[in-house]
DNA sequence: TATATACTATGATATTTATCATGTTTTAAT
DNA sequence: ATTAAAACATGATAAATATCATAGTATATA
């Protein structure tokens, strides 16, 4: 298996910022495992008791609003952490996580990671550092939600995708959803996801094959409203 | 000028966590002053240099969206620190502050926060579980934007407002804000704000006189859908 | 106190989005 | 290969929300 002081994944998240001796600490009772797409890596209310280093593949947080409805909070991928927050507040999760593909996950127990909170600054600041990026992301979330059209949020997410994921030979976005999947980022009804996606391939923005969808014409995309 | 380490509002942040010296410190070199209604405290795109901490009053933290409309991503109150996030990422304010009411705040520079952050680590913690706790308010803001109707979301401030702000002696909201600041809290029209408060007033779940608002029926507004 | 300005209110209408219905296509399982 | 289930697609319609218009009301300021 491979071992944590020699991963390159951890280069993307605060790990990297540990020694050698204490990554070699966290190595020793870390497990590792594969995850299938669709698989449940823990729920809403659930104790984590620990965080998971994305070694590879994505994974969607959601969570269950009132009306029954998943939202997709944000699409977690390789060398992001998993965890970090209900870790710090020691209060159970506030989101699901599902796998949106073939995954490979670290884990690494609550009290090793608390440890190296407790002693190492440059470890606590980047974590730290970590979560405030992940608040500006979530308050500018709150204002497109709050202010753009079901048209526009969709527009961004396939721009999303198309500079967060890597491209196929073919320049298909790396990443494959469902309409539901689409709909459920951008809170809207699938029917209503379908539509405009359907519009934007007529239209010339994307092309799309079953789930793989091209982006075509990115700056088309951008100018959406 | 009251100082840091005989100040009752710490207690309500990170500030709590730091020793007397740290604190006689900090009370050395912040600055302290206040702010009318209206009032600036920062811009977005401004570098704030340093954390507000709130000891009086409230301000609202909005974002300008693209279609020029201001979306206040949220309200701000007495014992509240402003300005942490941008100072550990070492970035431009990514929202800006206004004065809702009178406000007395005290002005804490980056490098004396630094300094604690570096070499404190109940204080390193404490602001990382601020941080985490914010998070996850913005995660569950995002899924309500996303979900809820504009009639639920407006419900749900007055539900907020009506738990985080003391009364005054005839019951009403201890906070006033106009019919535009609802809308931008909630991401609707003026218009559609105004309406709603109105239908809620004439259902008997509010009563308004001019900007000071009522709760009548606060289990009436938790089942509006 | 007069007057301008901002805020509140409400009707009429247009636009956006959700819901319901129905059929087709794809995918997975036997 | 066959069949059931899930996902996709699209029309018709209803509901929610925005926009435009207009007028009343409060508030600040000269």
């Amino acid at each position: 298996m491979m071992k944590c002081e020699q991963c390159i994944v951890k280069q993307f998240n605060a790990l990297k910022s540990l020694e050698k001796d204490d990554l070699i600490r966290i190595s020793g009772c870390k497990t590792s495992k594969f995850i299938k797409k669709g698989e449940i890596l823990f729920r809403e209310g659930e104790s984590i008791n620990g965080v998971y280093c994305i070694k590879e593949g994505v994974c969607k947080l959601t969570k269950l609003s009132a009306n029954g409805k998943d939202q997709i909070v944000k699409l977690v991928v390789r060398g992001d952490l998993l965890g970090q927050r209900s870790l710090v507040t020691d209060e159970k999760s506030n989101l699901t996580a599902i796998a949106v593909n073939e995954m490979e996950i670290c884990f690494i127990p609550k009290s090793e990671i608390l440890h190296d909170l407790s002693k190492n600054a440059n470890f606590s600041l980047d974590m730290l550092q970590d979560m405030a990026k992940e608040l500006r992301i979530a308050d500018n979330i709150i204002v497109d939600m709050a202010q753009k059209s079901v048209k526009q949020r969709l527009a961004d997410v396939l721009i999303y995708l198309d500079q967060a994921f890597d491209k196929d030979e073919r320049g298909y976005v790396g990443v494959m959803l469902s309409r539901e999947d689409y709909a459920n980022l951008v809170g809207t009804a699938t029917e209503s996801a379908i539509r405009i996606l359907s519009q934007f391939k007529k239209e010339g923005y994307i092309s799309t094959t079953g789930k793989h969808i091209k982006i075509i014409d990115l700056e088309g995309l951008k100018r959406i409203e």
